[in-house]
DNA sequence: TTGACGACTGCACGCATGTGCACTATTCTC
DNA sequence: GAGAATAGTGCACATGCGTGCAGTCGTCAA
């Protein structure tokens, strides 16, 4: 059990690092704290270590890293502003007119990629080139995300090899061949010829869009 | 446009800043480098802070940190991996032909939340209803990805609250008032009076679509 | 051939910062 | 009333680390 003090100690370094970028030296939290030996402050730093919630590097300025466990743990026996603390981006659910946001109550779970993309065979993800699937929300520069598999049935949408190229389509099977459909009214299905060399890599599960320039979504 | 060492020297300060959680000093950069004079590494933190990829603390040690705008630019003109993440999904690069896939050579990284929608902000994600911003790439079920801040530029896809109900739209701004913008041609802009209950949530960075049943994408 | 520029080297200076050792004051238990 | 644990103070010391200034070496355009 944390004292008060130690406990106000690691939330300090905890928004320090947020605000700075890099941990606070003993001299900083000894001023904030209005300890005035650095001694004060080693002794909590002692105290955060002992019980593996910070570690520290031996002379080396700055050298205290909150450590992954010791930041859930602290989270979980004192509480700390959730949003950022944990890995995962938080899914909001409904968001109510006055309530405050990411409020605990709101939360429907965190974004996770195996919860995202469950798969039980291997994945993969790949970049799309072009506009040949826009219309169904597939856009250039998108990462799709691919169950491997060899097979798919007819209406998936598939990542397959076309002679060389590594394509992304709407896979029909008809009685004699197969036609790979754009999803672009300006684009013509592309017949597949038996003779071709055409091998499905893999089918569509997903996809993310990662951000871009400035945090905005390009008009497209 | 950044050299090639600049671009190594940033991505030695973002991966030191993860494994260690505090950025490196001006001669650890230099040993990794093999720079026999700090001022190696000064010459480049000049650059980096210069061209607004990283800020710099005068007199403080290790007093550097990257800047949010500085990892999203980065990260769209260069690429960033997220080093050694242990469940990501590999992204493929060029796909050869006969080449097996997965094979370690094409891969491009990993995917990986913190890299694919960089912020040091709050984030937060949202599924959209509805198929009003279909034309922007963004459809029924998505989960939007939100950059938790309260002021965005004209141009920019929002999630706002508006009255009870939160929305994504595309934000204009103009002298007068604000409007909103679905991406789909069968809805009209949306103008916010003065007097409506208005607030921007976040701007979208990115999105995830989720697979869906059976792990195909429904067709829309 | 000169001179600007990029990419450094070398080095000393001086404050920043972690550390060790000695000591103190209060509280609690035995 | 002794002893231990908690929560510090005070200070010197050695390094860590950012900074300033001067100089070098190759390249490339004028």
């Amino acid at each position: 059990m944390l004292s008060s003090k130690a406990r106000r100690i690691f939330e300090f370094i905890f928004r320090f690092g947020k605000e700075h970028g890099f941990p606070p030296t003993v001299r900083e939290i000894g001023e904030e704290f209005g300890l005035a030996s650095t001694n004060g402050s080693r002794y909590y730093l002692g105290i955060l270590e002992r019980d593996g919630y910070i570690k520290r590097n031996a002379r080396i300025s700055r050298g205290m890293e909150i450590t992954e466990s010791g930041l859930r743990r602290f989270s979980r026996l004192y509480g700390l502003d959730a949003d950022h603390s944990e890995t995962g981006i938080p899914i909001l659910g409904k968001v109510a007119a006055g309530a405050p946001l990411l409020a605990q109550e709101h939360q429907e779970g965190k974004l996770d990629l195996d919860v995202a993309f469950p798969s039980r065979d291997a994945r993969f993800a790949l970049r799309v080139r072009g506009d040949s699937m826009k219309d169904a929300g597939i856009l250039d520069g998108d990462l799709v995300v691919v169950r491997k598999v060899d097979h798919a049935d007819s209406g998936e949408i598939v990542v397959a090899l076309l002679g060389e190229e590594a394509t992304v389509k709407r896979l029909e099977k008809r009685a004699d061949r197969v036609v790979l459909h754009p999803a672009n009214a300006a684009l013509r299905p592309i017949p597949v010829a038996p003779a071709d060399e055409f091998r499905v890599l893999g089918v569509v599960i997903g996809l993310v869009r990662p951000s871009v320039a400035g945090g905005r979504m390009s008009r497209r």
